[in-house]
DNA sequence: AACAAAATCAACCGCCAAAGG
DNA sequence: TCCTTTGGCGGTTGATTTTGT
């Protein structure tokens, strides 16, 4: 069973490079082509195994790799997407460009699944941690098979799609010669996805959004009940991996369909929720001063995380352009970090919390939203780029979730993938 | 300053599937 | 159809660095 190693041969050196065998390794690429993996390292005069030069290769001497910190937005990109497709490094590293899938597992286990577990989100699940006791076995076996199909349906639609892009992108180029010069492929792949499945209803697919974000900035243009609704419901879908988002065609919002519900898992832990999440147009969260303690705070990435990892403890219900959040549990300690699109013209309304039981609404303020003159910024984000303009960490997570808010905004996402 | 523990991450290992003969 | 080769993937290791005492 299996093969046998190939670095069987006595002789061959195991263990760290050195600069002169990365030199001699990309002096023989860069000049012949890696071809024949195997056969490379007597060419290239190494005294390595064929599998260890292409694993330098591909993880650390590539040109196209960024190295370095990983930004607010890559860390969200890589918990949602493991979310849905589990470890599946290669699947997630496709969605991060300049990123490998190496370096993206070992910050996940360094870095992310910690944090996950201190804010007491299960990194395997990305649910809230319920008691041992508590958890209804049929009911955690059902959520860990819906998410293993969830997660095998994403994974090969995202292998497609990745194929499709490579084997048609000097098509797709082409074929955009006629219309546009500058429209991305992205869409037009779209198109020809949609046009495959004229059924496919207008769903808000949290995967292509991400694919789209990185290639598709739209400045805010213009809000309608039906973009809102789409921006709430998109907004939902990126804190939820509940039961009904199974696979790309589950359906949260329906535009003309009124009133568009989300409802979203319900938490039983007795230990503090920390629930995400609202911005509103005027910068304050007026249905909050009734009795909540609200306090103005600076975007932090622990907030945003622990909102979008914790949301789903709540149940929201979306009517048009109100958010409805019901906090279920009356007895607990609960921290409610709000944040919504700029663009939302009407309120969040917070239900079950109260100031007699330690309860903190912690409501983030979206302090200026000048989108449509930041739009340069806003694609050197998206890109993954933020060192190309001067941005602090504050607007750049402002910006990064402009970006996506901006994408189910955008009439031509709209359009040709929802 | 010295040591231990913890964290980090480059690299390896074994398995698998595709490709080709 | 079978067998071998190859590249790719995910899990794991262990050397190195960082942090704490």
């Amino acid at each position: 069973m299996g093969r046998s190693p190939c670095c069987e041969k006595v002789g061959l050196k195991k263990g760290p490079w050195t600069p002169e065998e990365d030199q001699k390794l990309i002096a023989y690429i860069e000049e012949f082509g890696h071809g024949s993996w195997r056969a490379l390292p007597v060419k290239a005069g190494l005294q390595r195994c064929g599998k260890s030069c292409r694993l330098r290769w591909t993880n650390y001497l590539r040109p196209d790799i960024k190295r370095g910190k990983f930004s607010l937005q890559e860390e969200q990109t890589i918990i949602q997407l493991h979310a849905l497709l589990g470890n599946r490094w290669s699947a997630i590293a496709a969605q991060l460009p300049k990123r490998t899938d190496n370096e993206i597992k070992n910050y996940w286990n360094t870095h992310l699944k910690k944090r996950l577990t201190r804010m007491g989100i299960d990194p395997t699940t990305h649910k809230p941690k319920t008691d041992a006791l508590g958890g209804s076995g049929s009911g955690q076996s059902k959520d860990a098979a819906n998410l293993s199909h969830m997660a095998q349906w994403e994974s090969a639609r995202l292998e497609a799609e990745a194929r499709l892009v490579r084997e048609s992108k000097l098509q797709v180029q082409n074929s955009l010669g006629s219309c546009s010069n500058t429209q991305p492929a992205r869409l037009v792949l779209n198109k020809i996805t949609t046009q495959q499945q004229p059924s496919l209803p207008p769903c808000l697919d949290i995967l292509k959004a991400w694919q789209s974000s990185w290639t598709k900035p739209q400045p805010l243009k213009e809000n309608n009940n039906n973009n809102n609704k789409i921006m709430h419901s998109m907004y939902a879908m990126m804190l939820s991996t509940h039961d009904s988002l199974e696979s790309p065609t589950s359906t949260l919002c329906f535009p003309g369909t009124t009133p568009t519900t989300t409802m979203l898992p319900i938490s039983n832990n007795n230990t503090t929720n920390n629930i995400g999440l609202l911005f509103n147009e005027t910068n304050m969260v007026n249905p909050l001063s009734t009795t909540m303690d609200t306090t103005m705070v600076n975007l932090q990435d622990d907030d945003i995380m622990a909102a979008v990892e914790a949301f789903r403890a709540t149940t929201s219900t979306v009517y048009d352009n109100n958010i409805n959040i019901n906090i279920n549990n009356n007895d607990n300690n609960s921290n409610v970090v709000v944040v919504a699109p700029s663009s939302l013209s009407n309120s969040v309304v917070l239900e079950g919390l109260s100031n007699d039981d330690n309860n903190n609404a912690l409501v983030v303020y979206d302090s200026n939203d000048n989108l449509s003159t930041e739009e340069a910024e806003n694609l050197a984000i998206i890109n993954g780029d933020a060192s190309l303009c001067n941005m602090s960490l504050e607007e750049n997570n402002k910006h990064y979730w402009n970006s996506i808010f901006n994408l189910v905004n955008d009439p031509l996402s709209g359009s040709s993938v929802f």
